[in-house]
DNA sequence: TCCCTTGCGTTCGTTTTTCGAACTCAGCTA
DNA sequence: TAGCTGAGTTCGAAAAACGAACGCAAGGGA
């Protein structure tokens, strides 16, 4: 069973994980949601090799995670990769990542950039919740059953 | 600026994405929620190289994700991986892949296993929010400034 | 005691990925 | 026509992953 067999399981958690887990690609995301949309820009900015990140994008891009979307410049027409509704719905997951990583992974520095709830200011965490009771949910509290 | 200075970054994002965007690192994680505890077991499960998996164990217990816990079989003494607080704490980063798996890649079929709440047998799911007046956000709420 | 089994890795030669520098190409611009 | 720029593509070298075989310590049984 090779590492790409996961994509094609029958598991809602596998194929995610199968995906974000290849090498880059989270940290191609986390470039795209602060901001980042053309080539020449995630090549500069993550010094990744050109041909990988040809590579990665390209998967997103048949995942439907991101889209190219043609803009003008200097009167010519380009395409910049920007998220689908697909790829907008993965910000749970880079924040989940984020929450993590300022509890356990942040010694005395500060973080590179702060977030912000426009309306009024707040922090941003993410959770886990109940659908029905609303509470909050660690590991503990939920059980697991394998599907009839 | 190879992948892995990335783990050195000073960005609460950057490094848990370079940390679990290493091949395998998510799916072993997702094993290991799921109850997986020996070497042998992941190596089974997953069919991930004997190689490759000593390395990635080897860093979750580096990075404290994962500690080595001895217990008692057949009389004898051998260890089992174990999450540590640290460790546990990464449910939400499962949970957020999981209910963008459930959403965007679960076609017809089914998941392989089925969450609920123990309590009051609700369902699981990962959302984002405001840490001063608890309201949901997507990553259009959200104000991303540079650090001072 | 000697041999077998088990769990947990380690080694090593082969195949894939990644790297990085150079190259290509299309569309302006001078 | 020549040059520039953004966006890739190509290709030889280096690193990572693969997988089958090997090592080893701790029992158990003969």
């Amino acid at each position: 069973m090779p590492y790409s067999s996961f994509a094609s399981m029958p598991c809602t958690l596998s194929r995610p994980a199968a995906l974000l887990g290849e090498r880059w690609t989270l940290l191609l995301l986390r470039q795209i949601f602060l901001g980042t949309r053309r080539f020449e820009d995630f090549q500069a900015t993550m010094d990744i090799s050109r041909s990988v990140l040809t590579d990665r994008l390209n998967v997103l891009l048949q995942e439907n995670v991101l889209k190219r979307v043609p803009y003008h410049e200097d009167g010519r027409t380009r395409h910049e990769y920007r998220l689908t509704e697909k790829g907008r719905d993965l910000y749970p997951v880079l924040m989940a990542l984020r929450t993590w990583g300022e509890r356990w992974m942040a010694p005395e520095e500060e973080e590179s950039f702060q977030l912000h709830h426009r309306d009024c200011g707040g922090g941003v965490r993410a959770k886990v919740e109940c659908t029905e009771c609303a509470a909050e949910l660690t590991a503990r509290d939920v059980q697991v059953t394998a599907r009839a």
